[in-house]
DNA sequence: AGCGCATTTGACGACGTCGTCATATAAATT
DNA sequence: AATTTATATGACGACGTCGTCAAATGCGCT
């Protein structure tokens, strides 16, 4: 370990001298400036972080806390906007994962005071509400892609679920299509709720026969357990003579079997019936033929900006909690034609 | 910050008295041991670890350095199998990713020894040979994921990609099928290759004839922004008369395509024709119906062992750089029948 | 020459923790 | 009774950094 001692005898300067060449402090001469840099060269000198928090009491260290369902892998897109503001702004992350288990996520909070944190953010895997286990603690904390429940009242950054649906239903409806499915998510999910709501709020405002609209609950159970019906709703509501002519799913992880079901009946899509998906998961949204017309979840967004309103809040901490909602993107391919 | 002298002071002995019992020194009576614990309660005390590591030059921490391609999200269990080891044995992880760029690479290995980091975790999110630019550090580095490049010598622990291939392969050969046709992953992927040759080897040993083995390159280009051509490639397979009872895709993302083109065709899976995908990457491979059988990827075990490993590394140094190597598990599943 | 001021440098201590050593008491051994 | 040994506690300093303050130098002005 070489420290600022080494360098100082070695450019045969202060310690203190060095602190300033290190931090770009004034009132260095050119000439010192130099010596001390090439010390630091010669000797590959690396300023200690822990003797500095040690130091200032200050970390720039942010923490995150996921809840980490494994189901749900796209959203580590989250952990990379996440990591990208942080180095563009150099704060250190520390990453942590309760697995579900609130005892877990105590020790979480203590390991966070540990290390000096100086924020949190508490990401969920998928868009729900949360009551995190905060407890005594009280750090600035963001919450991700989920919802302050009744015990806590802290700023959260969500996608727009319903903006999405919204587009996307008018989408269709602006193509003509007037007999839509719709294969509902997870009743339990937030975000299935709200592109439900939003659906319906669409088809309604654009004067669809209730009779017209087909809806069918897609799966349901504990999140990482559903059982998941939508190969047979698809098929189901696809066999009808009088079958709609386009179908929305919940997400695009359905989308899939709604194509697998189509196919299987013979049907074209989208000439014959159109697909529509949500959170455009690419993995899954570009490998199906013809490429999926879907809402992008903002998960890299959601990540960069709520770490920004972190840093916002340790900055500032007069400011208040508030919900900010990031547009989900309406993305245009081949899975919907008009009628 | 309330610091270890707080609770001295609280408590009524020395400040080393309750650096003992956090500690959980011998030579402290209970009725001591008993007032201090109630001091470091009541004041809700939690030692700075900023301050142990200067103390001791001993961070506890490991950094993960990843090249974040976004296109495999799957790979984010290798991060959870990091986190869970790091957890249980008391490490704290610091992650950071390069975006690809060999210069934020080098900042990135000064920002690890600025922190104190004890070893490396170079992580690449798809299975490939590697540089690190490490140059003149030389901390303990395990390679997950990828191979160590001719620039370096480190131990690496990878997926066995040619047993996963062989046992699937075999599988088919072992269900009667003889005429099989393979669809193979991006050239530049070192998974995609070894599975390919591995399926060569398979088929030859067998006694399949050359011209029994239908091969087609599924993508090539640049990771990320590859061209891809599997949903041609399987049409066009699946639409000779002659066509195979069997196709093998590098992953399962291929294995989508396929199915899409089968069924396309007005064939049925599996009993006109059986389908084995790679990865199971679990989106994928389960929201696939009949579900897909495939060779599971041991993302989450790579990151476990491959923590667990580097901790070994850095207690016995003496140790020899070495590969180590974890078998993918056959998942069967529907996507596949019996001739 | 004397003064004020800006610039440049360094000595010193504190942040929180824990290893080292010294001291104090009690129990066990001679 | 004298001693060794085991147990229990504390004083003190060092880890690497940087803020505070003091000191030294040079310059322009009266």
């Amino acid at each position: 370990m070489v420290s600022i001692i080494d360098v100082a005898r070695a450019a045969g300067v202060s310690n203190k001298t060095v602190s300033r060449v290190v931090n770009g402090e004034p009132y260095v001469t050119p000439e010192m400036r130099e010596r001390v840099e090439r010390a630091i060269r010669d000797l590959g000198y690396v300023p200690n972080m822990a003797a500095r928090m040690v130091r200032s009491s200050r970390s720039r260290t942010f923490g995150i806390i996921t809840d980490y369902v494994s189901t749900t892998p796209y959203s580590g897109d989250i952990v990379r906007g996440i990591q990208d503001w942080a180095t563009a702004n150099g704060k250190i992350i520390l990453l942590a994962n309760t697995g579900g288990d609130p005892e877990r996520e105590l020790s979480i909070w203590n390991t966070f005071r540990s290390h000096q944190i100086e924020g949190v953010l508490y990401v969920t895997m998928y868009h729900r509400v949360v009551d995190p286990e905060a407890g005594d603690v009280d750090l600035p904390t963001v919450l991700i892609n989920c919802h302050p429940g009744s015990r806590v009242d802290l700023p959260s950054i969500e996608p727009d679920d319903t903006q999405g649906s919204l587009d996307l239903t008018r989408y269709l409806l602006a193509r003509g299509h007037r007999r839509i499915g719709y294969i509902r998510l997870n009743p339990i999910l937030l975000g299935g709720e709200q592109r439900y709501e939003a659906f319906r709020h669409a088809t309604t405002e654009a004067g669809i026969p209730e009779n017209d609209i087909i809806v069918r609950l897609g799966m349901e159970g504990p999140v990482g357990k559903e059982t998941n019906y939508v190969y047979s709703a698809a098929r189901d509501i696809l066999s009808d003579e009088n079958r709609p002519t386009a179908i929305m799913c919940g997400n695009d992880e359905m989308a899939i079997q709604v194509y697998l079901a189509a196919l299987h009946l013979g049907l074209r899509i989208p000439e014959d019936v159109s697909i529509a998906g949500f959170d455009d998961f690419q993995t899954l949204s570009l490998a199906l033929k013809p490429e999926l017309t879907t809402a992008a979840l903002p998960y890299y967004d959601l990540g960069f900006k709520g770490t920004e309103r972190l840093n916002q809040l340790i900055e500032i901490p007069a400011d208040r909690p508030s919900r900010v909602v990031v547009p989900c993107e309406l993305i245009e391919r081949g899975s919907v034609s008009s009628k």
